[in-house]
DNA sequence: CTGAAAGCGCTTACAG
DNA sequence: CTGAAAGCGCTTACAG
């Protein structure tokens, strides 16, 4: 070098490099990033992070794409879809290589076309909006369900009340809901979770020649324990109470139980339960109910891998993941092992 | 532009933005970045994202991060030092303005002390390490779990029961600890949570003139709801049973919870329980025991806006926030105000 | 095979 | 007050 002598250039490299090193050097991601037009990094736009659901589901996509050298941008959109415009819009400024969104707005999806037209490819999570051609991960949210009051069904329930939120995502009520299906079966990746789980348990009635009582159907009508309770009150206290019960997701649940225990009972003996159980934490709560959850782990990892495809130059066709969701009995708690003293 | 004629900029100016805007640009952060050394971002390295209490906390960092225009890269160390390591690299090569982290081993925190000398600034949430001279936002466990002992003091117990996981954070077992505290108490900002907890017990007792009795000490020795369960149950197996318990976290107060139903107790008659609810899901799970929650929100406000004013070069000497916990009796689920059907 | 130059898209200091 | 130039730290194509 200093006397323009050659030399061996990779020793040199190699020293280089360890004074390097040693120097503390860190290459400059942003300059690399400002020439190859690739940042390594993924952003994620979550509906809500403090739900235990998206907060596994980012651990994964956190693990997966730390094992590419990627880094993950994570904001929130609250359900929000303004919040979300304004989520997208910086990690596209911030230059993200790929976004996996959950969107908020089925219906309203412009942004997400846009970011995708200025080739940042989006991979969606647990929900599919309405003519976005981008790829998705979801759970089978219909074959649950109808698994789920099958076995109520096989049990030998006839009355199986059914607990949901049933809000959003559809613009009728429950009953011009149960008409449309009648006429035509909606297509179930245009509903949202909760709908689609009332077309499960509508299908196993179908299947089983019930016939449906619209009265066992409850709409909660917001994500909301209080409304829940309240709602799993007015449906025990009735007349023509049901046998057993199904609910819709974990707050449901979690309603649904408190209603239960404020009406005296600490293990309902005439009452089977069935509930959905984002949250994974109902194992906690009753021994012995039964619960069905989705694969968290399962669809961050494969919505991480599918948008690391996309960023590496994959053009398939748009993949639509429809993982099955998982019955599982929660075994009572049995007395530890150990000797008692 | 065309001619070379003299216009008014402003409405030049306005008019490109807005075709700007409309054509879809996007201004280049990483380029802005580049220049101006800033790059108007949050790193975070959470111990655990999957645990409630990080999500919640990185949900308020990101509110905050985002009313300043700032996004969050979010890793997870898994309480792993190589990973925590190879997260702050990462975290500094994409030329973050700071970084928020729960440092995984309080006794080896090179790596952070070489990125606050890098420049970066650094604030530590939930835990201090020894030696690293950075901000840091904790909770007051000693005074919380005080106080939580001193309740049970003054409702007439003399025999409490303390679980915990009482592994990392010292290298002693409970013996060499209660020794070290009689000769000098040892500064609670250099333990772990679940010390800093046995602290307050300890110091609840002294003030209140009462022995202690190790055999109601108990380490659980991991962070596992099973190995929980059966500490609690040799505990309230044997002879000399305590009339109260004190559960040193969530996860410990769940494993206290299933040992005490296992054991046949409905809501027990004859126990009195206070239990560290990080995750404060405990609500959900036996109405009329009392909870002692961390402020999470308030932890992750207030160590976004350290960051911030450290990131806008403010120099004031370290700052050590610790917020005192708070103490909730939490209430029977109460039957809905809707008068039954 | 090596080394100097061009350029990514911005900001900032500086000449006109 | 305006506009052209320099430069942030890299990568990549290109001349020697």
């Amino acid at each position: 070098m200093l006397g323009g002598y050659g030399y061996s250039s990779d020793a040199i490299r190699d020293r280089v490099r360890e004074a390097a090193a040693g120097l503390g050097y860190r290459p400059n991601r942003l300059a690399r990033g400002l020439i190859t037009g690739r940042t390594q990094t993924i952003g994620v736009v979550a509906a809500d992070i403090e739900n235990a659901f998206y907060a596994s589901a980012i651990r994964s996509v956190g693990d997966v794409a730390r094992s590419h050298g990627f880094g993950v941008i994570v904001t929130n959109s609250d359900e929000n879809l303004q919040l979300e415009r304004e989520a997208v819009q910086l990690l596209m400024e911030k230059r993200v290589d790929g976004i996996i969104v959950s969107p908020a707005d089925l219906n309203r999806p412009k942004h997400l076309l846009d970011a995708v037209a200025a080739g940042c490819p989006i991979v969606q999570i647990d929900r599919v909006a309405r003519g976005l051609e981008a790829d998705s991960v979801t759970v089978d949210n219909v074959g649950a369900a109808r698994q789920c009051v099958e076995r109520l069904i096989a049990a030998g329930h006839r009355r199986i009340g059914f607990l949901a939120e049933l809000e959003i995502g559809y613009l009728g009520d429950v009953a011009s809901f149960l008409k449309l299906v009648k006429k035509a079966p909606p297509e179930p990746h245009t509903l949202y979770p909760s709908w689609q789980r009332l077309l499960g348990y509508l299908g196993a009635h179908r299947g089983a020649g019930l016939a449906i009582e619209p009265r066992l159907i409850r709409r909660v009508g917001a994500y909301s324990v209080a409304a829940a309770r309240a709602t799993t009150h007015a449906l025990l206290s009735g007349e023509q109470r049901p046998t057993a019960l199904f609910t819709g997701d974990g707050t449901m649940s979690v309603g649904a139980l408190e209603a239960i225990t404020a009406l005296g009972f600490a293990i309902p003996a005439d009452l089977s339960l069935i509930c959905f159980d984002d949250l994974d934490w109902m194992k906690f709560v009753r021994p012995g109910i039964t619960a069905a959850s989705q694969p968290v782990h399962e669809m961050g990892r494969a919505a991480a891998e599918l948008i690391l495809s996309r960023i590496n130059g994959d053009t398939a066709p748009v993949h639509r993941i429809v993982l099955p969701a998982s019955l599982t009995e929660r075994r009572s708690v049995e007395p530890p092992a150990e000797p008692a003293a």
